[in-house]
DNA sequence: TCTGGGGTCCTAGGACCC
DNA sequence: TCTGGGGTCCTAGGACCC
């Protein structure tokens, strides 16, 4: 019924779902521990340090007022019976990847976008009506894993995401491109996907209120205030949305690194650099873990007044090695840290390859290294004619103070710029 | 006594080359 | 003896999402 209509207008209708897990950590540890079940439970950080903040909390914690990114000791005050428990990301996983192995058995194209949410596009898989199918999607995740989700069906990943957003927990909600205009366009323009608290203050200035309102703003005007984001969204919010459904879309990974907030703010430089090397070591196992090198290292800084900076080199050569990782996210640090406490440290491997592309230009590096070595060498000899042994052996004596090989030379005696 | 850690995408400016 | 316009790469930072 729906393909016929949409063979109608002349374009390829397409049934779109977004699936979202209800509180997705809060409800693993409760199937994990089912007398948890109806009481106020948070997760969060470390509840020992400052770093404690409600990642996620049950629906009953949430009608006390306790809020996702809300610190652990306000959410205390607020409701001293609060049961809080730190994440156990290895279980939260494990659920995931069991969620996403239903989800595949009623369709091969799946998105997952994150741990606990995913798209579906079931066009072609239609043995029934879509809202069956959600249901008993619904229905198996609660019974077989204890785990309720929210389900949205649209024409698009947009309108799938809006809906999935309306009933929660445990919602199945259909949302057609016809009725976008009566849904969609009354509610606040700040509860658009896409649009964050910047865009929505942007949005007030120029009297935008309503989804409605952005939907029939003036395009001219959406793209001087906010570039190409904002013609995207004006489409967004009249219900046109043509990304498709990608399931190959997680293993183009852009960027792996790691970040920590320190137990306190830290100044010595010592102890920063221990930091730092720990950071190292966790994305070298990821990069590893992975099977890809990065050819860019960047440098998150925080201080204790909580401006970030964020430094990055291109390298020359792809890396994976701990060392390697280390020493270029030390001198990045050194050369930009400007001596004052210190509130998070991170590295991040940005431009990364898979490793067959990596040997092919590591090699095409070393070959690069004996090349400078036998200029080196051809620049020992030209110096040998024409100064004569003393300046050479000047030049070796010192290079072998400092460890080197006879045939490294020292170079600072002879180059002024080359590494 | 505030505000984690994992990411993606976009923009803008400067350097450099033709 | 003054100087166009396009393209690419690199870096920094902002906005957003879960």
């Amino acid at each position: 019924m729906i393909s016929s209509m949409s063979e109608k207008k002349g374009e390829k209708g397409r049934i779109i779902f977004h699936v979202d897990m209800n509180s997705f950590y809060a409800s693993v540890e409760i199937s994990l521990n089912p007398s948890l079940k109806g009481k106020p439970l948070a997760i969060a950080g470390n509840p020992k340090e400052r770093r404690g903040i409600i990642v996620t909390c049950s629906y009953e914690a949430r009608k006390l007022g306790v809020k996702t990114t809300m610190p652990l000791w306000q959410a205390k005050k607020l409701c001293p019976e609060l049961i809080v428990k730190a994440p156990n990301f290895d279980q939260y996983r494990k659920a995931s990847t069991r969620m996403f192995q239903i989800l595949r058995e009623y369709t091969s194209i799946v998105e997952p976008v994150s741990i606990d949410e995913g798209y579906l596009d079931i066009t072609e898989y239609v043995t029934d009506h879509p809202l069956k199918i959600a249901q008993s999607i619904q229905n198996r995740l609660l019974q077989e894993m204890n785990l309720p989700c929210s389900i949205g069906i649209a024409p698009n990943k947009f309108l799938a995401k809006m809906a999935s957003d309306m009933k929660k927990p445990l919602g199945i909600t259909i949302l057609r491109k016809r009725d976008v205009q009566k849904i969609l366009w009354p509610m606040p323009v700040s509860e658009m996907h896409g649009v964050g608290a910047k865009t929505a203050e942007k949005l007030h200035t120029i009297g935008m209120e309503t989804i409605g309102d952005l939907a029939q703003g003036d395009e001219h005007q959406l793209q001087k205030l906010l570039g190409i984001n904002g013609i995207r969204l004006k489409e967004r919010a009249n219900g046109i949305d043509h990304r498709r459904v990608d399931p190959e879309s997680i293993y183009d990974f852009k960027s792996i690194g790691n970040s920590t907030t320190l137990p306190r703010d830290i100044s010595s430089q010592n102890n920063l650099l221990t930091v730092l090397q720990k950071l190292a070591q966790t994305v070298s196992a990821r990069l590893k873990n992975k099977e890809v090198y990065t050819t860019n290292i960047a440098v998150t800084i925080r201080y204790k007044d909580r401006t970030t900076l964020t430094r990055s080199k291109k390298l020359g050569n792809p890396i994976q090695e701990e060392m390697d990782i280390y020493q270029q996210a030390k001198s990045i640090f050194l050369k930009n840290w400007n001596g004052t406490p210190v509130r998070l440290l991170g590295i991040t491997g940005n431009d990364l390859v898979d490793e067959k592309h990596a040997y092919k230009q590591l090699d095409l590096f070393t070959y690069e290294k004996d090349a400078k070595e036998e200029l080196l060498l051809e620049a020992i000899d030209h110096l040998r004619k024409k100064f004569g042994e003393d300046i050479i052996k000047k030049g070796l004596k010192t290079s072998h103070k400092e460890g080197h090989t006879d045939t490294s030379f020292n170079k600072d005696f002879l180059l002024e710029d080359d590494e």
